[in-house]
DNA sequence: ATTGACTTTTACGTTAAGGTCAATCATATT
DNA sequence: AATATGATTGACCTTAACGTAAAAGTCAAT
């Protein structure tokens, strides 16, 4: 086994662009194999692909993405930067945890939205 | 009563640039008045950006949010156009709850990383 | 051997959402 | 009168995250 995947295979599993994904390994992210030129990716590749985007549907910038890989690779062994660390995590949660009432909030707005289009769609047939 | 909030009150307020408020005045977004050049905002005025601000951190672009904005002051009367409404309406709320399900996940794996961290300090602490 | 489907690198282009700077004006306070 | 504070418009600048196009290499199938 231990399976290899093109690059137009990923993109179309994701729907992204081969651009993406190589712009993605020239900021770091990832780090696919090489036979020859060619990008060969394996499921850990894949599976940190699916990571990423999902970083990146919740806003997170390529650099903040990066972090968190980074911090998942090698965790920090000094007391100093761990305490940074997590400092910044708690601001992302802090962060994370507003995005979801914003969210909840417009998932409401958004079902009376609908209502109104039912209410007003009855009247025009109503009408007609 | 009936009280003018001027634009660098709204800014202190919502931590945002003056340039941010003209821009989404020049987008269309708000309407604040006049009195000779300079803008007068009321509670409206306030509520809206308050919501423009909400949009814009789940991700909404400029044109998303001009468009909800739209549907609040003049849902469209006729039915095609309701119901192709109805059907941005279901695709970003798709949207929205795929973002929230990635927001919980991190957020869990956010708590691993402190976790991780807080046990890295210990055993930090221990050798010391 | 040529078509077609992929792949590569290099490099310039684009878009959204403001930032920044300059020049000017009003007001009010010292 | 001068200084400070906050307002305006207009114009160009910036950054992230890719898009797009060019030129060229690989490989299988026709």
């Amino acid at each position: 086994m231990n399976k290899y995947y093109s690059i137009t295979e990923l993109t179309r599993e994701f729907g992204v662009s081969t651009r993406t994904l190589r712009f993605y390994e020239d900021e770091g992210l990832i780090h696919p194999e090489r036979r020859g030129r060619t990008r060969l990716f394996r499921m850990a590749d894949r599976r940190l692909i699916q990571e990423i985007l999902r970083g990146r549907r919740i806003g997170f910038t390529i650099a903040e993405i990066r972090e968190i890989i980074q911090v998942y690779k090698e965790p920090p062994g000094e007391s100093g930067q761990l305490e940074l660390l997590m400092k910044k995590v708690d601001e992302k949660r802090a962060d994370l945890r507003q995005k979801r009432k914003d969210i909840e909030e417009t998932l409401v707005e958004l079902d009376n939205v609908e209502e109104a289009c039912l209410t007003r769609l009855a009247e025009i047939g109503v009408g007609t």
